[in-house]
DNA sequence: AATCACAAGGTCAAAGATAGTCAAAGTCAA
DNA sequence: TTGACTTTGACTATCTTTGACCTTGTGATT
């Protein structure tokens, strides 16, 4: 096994056993005996959206790494699957059909919903080149669906 | 924690206690065991207008720093406040601070507030130059608002 | 009134403490 | 051999702590 994934290991039994898994980035390296910014690869390659993971993070004095995980249950893995099945990037009008369909099915009230079409909009982005946009609008998407 | 976090949070429940928070900076500072000018860190990062607080203060023979809740007659108001107040570009610290400043005044309840904070979370705009991120994230966030 | 001394608070930049980014080098399996 | 994944470390960005120096208010003294 590799280092990499032996710091998943601990990551994820942090996140098992509390909820949430919290570090001070350099005393955990030291601890695990590599450089800190290997605990970002590991973050960045595994405690993804798509797994169902959100980082949070504080610099300066006092600093931390924070990961959290959504519960999994019903509702929730129907999220996983359409956080998914997003991809790189999304245009607007598949973002939009999904967040209507959500709301359909109810899993999604109408005002969540409005909020997120409202972050979805094409005008949103305009003021970037297109081929940004869709990778934008997708994490964006994605980051809200697990909220 | 760090020490400015303690003394934000000594500050926050003397508003919640009182209302406002008054303090002799000389006397406070030597009380936490911190340099003067500290405090006005903390204040001066911490309790700012677009967090909803105002501060006032008296130089010379028995000067005072006082901080209080900016109180506004109308819903309305807050948010043209609001959006005077974004401009063209936010930083994710800004619009964090606004959104849980808004939440705070049960203007958003806890579940909108936290699709909209999903939605300008700095994670979300890795994709992009940062040139671009804040010039997104206050589209967006000016969007999610009039939603 | 003008001046002076002292008592606050304010500003700013340097030093310290963390975390983030990126690309080069290494590893390993197909 | 190649391509994906991993490991490293130099450089960067951000937040906190500290202290030297600045400005303003109050009251006493001329």
């Amino acid at each position: 096994m590799n280092l990499s994934n032996e710091i998943a290991k601990i990551l994820t039994e942090m996140l098992e056993e509390t909820g949430r898994a919290e570090i001070k980035r350099n005393e955990f390296a030291q601890q695990l005996g590599c450089v800190p910014s290997q605990i970002n690869y590991v973050i960045s390659s595994r405690f993804t959206p798509e797994r169902g993971y959100t980082v949070e993070s504080q610099r300066g004095g006092g600093g931390y790494i924070k990961i959290t995980r959504i519960n999994y249950n019903t509702k929730e893995q129907i999220l996983m699957h359409i956080i998914n099945s997003v991809g790189e990037s999304i245009s607007e009008q598949s973002a939009k059909a999904i967040i209507i369909n959500l709301n359909h099915r109810e899993m999604l009230d109408t005002s969540k919903a409005k909020i997120m079409l409202a972050a979805i909009n094409e005008n949103c982005y305009k003021s970037v080149p297109p081929e940004y946009r869709g990778r934008i609008r997708a994490a964006v998407f994605k980051q809200m669906l697990l909220a």
